[in-house]
Order: C-alpha cells, then sequence, then structure tokens
DNA sequence: CTTGACCTTGCACTCAAGTATAAGGTCGAT
DNA sequence: ATCGACCTTATACTTGAGTGCAAGGTCAAG
C-alpha cells in the first residue's frame, strides 16, 4: 500500500493552493482515492501525477476542459489517439496564429517607440497616427 | 457643423455592435457629444475616430484601462509623452515574454506530435510522458 | 394610427479559472 | 481540555470585455 497525501500534503507537492485541489474535484478532474475517519480527502500517488499533468498541459496552454479530456480519454485505442492528435494538432495550430499575430504586434509597437523617441520634442506622440495607420493598413 | 451619427449608424461606421458603444460609454471611453429630442445619443466624427483608435489599441493587445489612459493623457506635455512611451514599452516587454514562452509551447507540442506519428500503433499516445518531462526539465 | 425598426434604461448573465468567506468539525500537542 | 493548525461544506465573488433581456419610448412609412 503505498503513501497517501492529504490535501495539503498533495497540494504542496504539487505546488498548487489547497483550494484549486478543491475545485479540480468540483469540475471533475481530481479525486481523492477515500475519506479518512473523519472525513478528510485521502489521495494516491496517481493524484499527484495527474495534477503535475495538469500543470504541465496549462503551462502549454491547454484548458481544463482540454486536459479533462486529455486524461478521461479511454487511453490506448486507435480512437482515443487520434482524439488525442488532433486535440494536439488544433492547439498547435491556434499557438501558430498567436505567434503570427504577436509578431505583427511587436512591429507595431516598436515602430510606434521608434516615431516616440525620434521626435525628442514635447509633442513626440504619434502613437495614435501610428495606431491608426496600423488599423488602416489592415 | 459636421454630420452626427446614430448610434447604430455610428457603430455600424466602426464596426462594432451598438451594445458594446453604450459599454464603453459606460466605463468612461466615449461619450456621445449631443442627445436628439427623443433622447437618441448624437455622435460626432469625432467619436468614430476614438471608436477606430480603440480597436486598433485593442488589437495589438491593450486593455481598455491601456486605452482610456492614452486617450485621456493631455497631449503634448512632456510628462504625457513619457507616460505613453511607457506603457508602450510595458506592453512591448509583455509581447516579447508571451512570445519566448508561445515559441517554447510550439516545441513541446510539435515534439508530442512527433511521438504520436512515430509510433503507428494503437499505444502512441506518449502525450502524457511527453509532458511530464516538459513539466519536470521546467 | 398602426407597424416595425430603432432607441432608452437598468439589471443580470456569460466565460475561465480560480479566490474569498463563513460557519463549523478534527487532529496532535501541550 | 484547549489551542492552533488543519480540515469540511456551501455560497458568493473576482476579472475583462462584453452580451442578453425586459419594459418601455420614438420615429418614419404606409
Amino acid at each position: 500500500m503505498s503513501k497517501q497525501y492529504t490535501i495539503s500534503q498533495l497540494a504542496h507537492a504539487a505546488d498548487i493552493p489547497t483550494t484549486t485541489v478543491r475545485y479540480y474535484e468540483r469540475v471533475g478532474l481530481v479525486e481523492p482515492e477515500d475519506r479518512s475517519a473523519g472525513n478528510y480527502r485521502l489521495y494516491s500517488e496517481e493524484s499527484l501525477r495527474k495534477l503535475k499533468f495538469i500543470r504541465a498541459a496549462q503551462a502549454i496552454g491547454f484548458t481544463l476542459d482540454d486536459v479533462k479530456a486529455l486524461l478521461s480519454t479511454p487511453s490506448n485505442t486507435a480512437a482515443s489517439c487520434r482524439e488525442v492528435q488532433s486535440r494536439i494538432e488544433n492547439r498547435l495550430a491556434e499557438v501558430d496564429q498567436r505567434l503570427k499575430d504577436l509578431r505583427h504586434v511587436q512591429r507595431v509597437l516598436k515602430a510606434s517607440l521608434e516615431k516616440c523617441k525620434d521626435t525628442e520634442q514635447v509633442d513626440c506622440c504619434h502613437v495614435i497616427e501610428t495606431l491608426r495607420e496600423t488599423s488602416e493598413a489592415k
């Protein structure tokens, strides 16, 4: 029988607030393995792995809904495999698009800043014009 | 005296829902120049310019709070100029950081996908391991 | 003078991912 | 036995940028 965690031990190990662990339970992501005599939640090692997975998936931009789907895919059927794969592809497409957009944003911001710095005068703030041109060009 | 717009004309011209125009008024961004006999909002050309500015600024990631500050900077004082400039710099720093993060995310997603495709077997879904490794590496 | 399209206000609701608060129960140590 | 740290539940609130709805007023056309 392997180690059991109270909620705060689990939360500490996963570097997450306990309130968030309970929240994850509410939305159906993690469940305690058992309850103690005094009705305390008791978690297994597996919950800890799950929590770490959740954090990792979130860090690369998956929503909790995605995570739930990823975690609950029946695992090891060809169908579930394709399901997971397509979720990754979707996410990747979003990331690619977002990268494109952000590079554009970066260019615009840099241009605004250049204008600001070029004119070291009081009325240097051409930001508004820069933005307007940008919005019209688009 | 230049053209006046009803709310729907203005909204149409700026390609924004009328409800959103009212919302912008609620949060102090745009105000009608006047009211008609029947209490309809009447807007000037300037409101249209403002709305377009708002959209452009939003498109490059400024919040409505930023926009409000940008629009209400007294304009043409050295202080306000620095204020605007520093807002742009902040935003640019955020964008740079976000780009870094996203490039990392992109790499991880691509790696997951590669693993998926390499193993054209039923148990191809190493996503979870890939993610776990990534989270531990971090 | 009625019909339909438009306008007014105020208030509640949406989404995601939590966070906060209240009111009470449990556990280990002193 | 009582203190403090921890746990339980339920409920409400947060943020940002809106959207939706209800109940009513206005306006131009037919």
